[in-house]
DNA sequence: TACAGCGATTGAATCGTTTCAGTCGTTGCC
DNA sequence: GGCAACGACTGAAACGATTCAATCGCTGTA
């Protein structure tokens, strides 16, 4: 049915390495023989078949992107700058989502490799250092994004996550809050874990500072607004539990900020002020404008592809850490 | 390097048809036969070759989806249901993004007939048609989302966007407001075109009702800012022109919200109440929440892949058009 | 005239899988 | 004992592009 190569040969009456190197290398082609091939190409509807040239050659010109959430705008903002970078260098991205399971993102490397991607950015959600080892031993290098490589000999980008958790509960407590609430999770998620542990570091200096912890099952608007109507359903007992919240991501942040709106029982900032982590674009735009940890997030994504270039020339493997900047909102008071 | 097929199979002291079999239709295997193959796979670290695969098979397994805008929390709830839906057929989504631009879209489409998708889902910037009926000739049938097919035909799954720029407008009419402000673009974008039609109607019936328009170049929150503030820089002249905004999407009303909350000067939505139009989830988390026009977006999503299996089915084309539905929140008063 | 040098073109080999007609060895039945 | 039927397995052909050594025709030079 669909035109190959052999019928626009015989079109044009020419032979199919020919017809190959109008396609590719247009110099080696006498005009005339092109503009004769080219002709061919357009009255058959011929279109290059991808999947032969792939086989013949080896490898794709598609790179995987692995990310935790594409709901969540931080994470549509990073394949942005993958994206970008990678268009410039002539390959195109191949956008998975892992939803934060670890069986999604299992089966998702498994489909990258079956297409033979050049190379993997991933945002982990559990330990698949193994999975990439293999990967990378039958030549697909990846790099982490959002999320430091510990482990030596391998490529990330990440912001510095501990220090964020800590700039964000040192501004609640420099602005006099004292009983801090952490609401993220799921729990063992890094960057999760890295942010509690920073805010946990930043109320340890503070003497009469205390920080409770409301684990939720993902980075979500939706479980941030259960989380918010948890709160409310303390009531009363909220004065003596919590003056603030530190939250794992703005998704969360938001979801809170709209949970306790909704009987309008707790104010915010007066009652309950609160710290949101990515500073994507609707933090601003919120009810009350949120307060939080902004990420270079295209940059990372600029940053990651650019790793995975280094490692595709051989080039050693490296660790970027970013700083995070915290932005200040009318959600802290 | 990678292993092949007949890697595995020497390796395992049988044919290359075997290892298909095992791998494609387990039942036609000895069980012993299977676990020296299997046994073999893991011990070569075989993975398929999909491009291999593909050229035998003459087709991929994956469909391809255009939006006008992955950061646009609408489109990534479509993609959802989009991959839902697939996911339980066995197919996988590439999802590219044309950023409302029509020479993206083009190249985005040429790429997907290189590698032989199945089918596509296109929410299109301009007239694609001429592009799709030749995808359609050479075996590749698409669906429009979110935009009515009107040429017989071709299948399609849209929301009645004259209709819900109707309702919107008619809302405000109906809570007093008479000077109206179409506030979206480009306005040679159909869902923005229909949207504007619809707000026109409603504001014919009303006999002191004006409708203004101010056209901005897409359909993001930063163009909304844009436009919120020069709302503001009309100062004064503004209560001579506006008292309320209809905006093209939920970002740009969420763009307004925060352009005109810049200084403060105007209210919302006492000065200027604000419709938007998607009902994603950050308009109910919005400043001043924002009454939108709800589409059934994950639905969307699922049946347009539902009507390109038909449509790969050899069933009759047909389009789906959805209604969309008022969600009164505080913006408007 | 012969020949080197050059650009343009050729076409067979190749990539790794799936497919399918055919072979092989057993079993069961008459 | 002969034969059909059956399940398991084989291996060559095919998919459609790219590659590259070889060939072809010319031109300009010795």
């Amino acid at each position: 049915m669909a035109a190959s190569v052999r019928d626009v040969a015989a079109r044009a009456g020419v032979s199919v390495g020919t017809v190959s190197n109008v396609l590719n290398s247009p110099g080696k082609v006498a005009a005339a023989t092109a503009e004769r091939v080219l002709a061919a190409i357009d009255d058959l509807g011929f279109v290059r078949n991808d999947a032969a040239r792939q086989l013949r050659v080896g490898r794709s010109s598609s790179i995987g992107l692995v990310v935790l959430d594409v709901r969540n705008p931080f994470f549509t903002d990073v394949a942005r700058g993958v994206e970008e970078r990678a268009a410039a260098e002539g390959l195109s991205v191949l956008l998975a989502n892992s939803d934060e399971r670890g069986d999604r993102e299992a089966a998702h490397l498994a489909l990258f490799e079956e297409q033979r991607v050049r190379g993997i950015l991933i945002s982990p959600v559990e330990e698949v250092l193994p999975q990439l080892q293999g990967l990378r031993n039958r030549g697909i290098p990846s790099v982490f994004v959002d999320r430091l490589a510990s482990t030596p000999g391998w490529s990330s980008v990440s912001v510095d996550d501990v220090r964020g958790g800590r700039d964000a509960a040192e501004h609640l407590l420099a602005r006099g809050r004292r009983r801090l609430l952490f609401v993220g999770g799921p729990l063992d998620l890094r960057q999760v874990q890295d942010r509690l542990e920073g805010a946990r570091a930043a109320v340890a200096q503070v003497e009469e500072a205390r920080l409770d912890v409301l684990p939720v099952a993902g980075l979500t608007m939706a479980q941030g607004v259960a989380a918010g109507r948890r709160i409310l359903a303390l009531g009363a007992d909220l004065h003596t539990r919590s003056d603030a919240v530190v939250a794992g991501n703005d998704l969360i942040a938001l979801g809170v900020l709209q949970g306790v709106a909704i009987n309008g029982g707790i104010r915010v900032p007066e009652d309950l002020a609160i710290v949101g982590y990515d500073d994507i674009d609707f933090a601003a735009a919120a009810a009350v404008p949120i307060t939080s940890i902004r990420q270079p997030r295209e940059r990372m994504g600029a940053l990651a592809l650019e790793l995975l270039l280094e490692q595709l020339d051989g080039k050693e493997s490296r660790q970027i850490v970013l700083q995070p900047e915290l932005v200040v909102r009318a959600s802290s008071g």
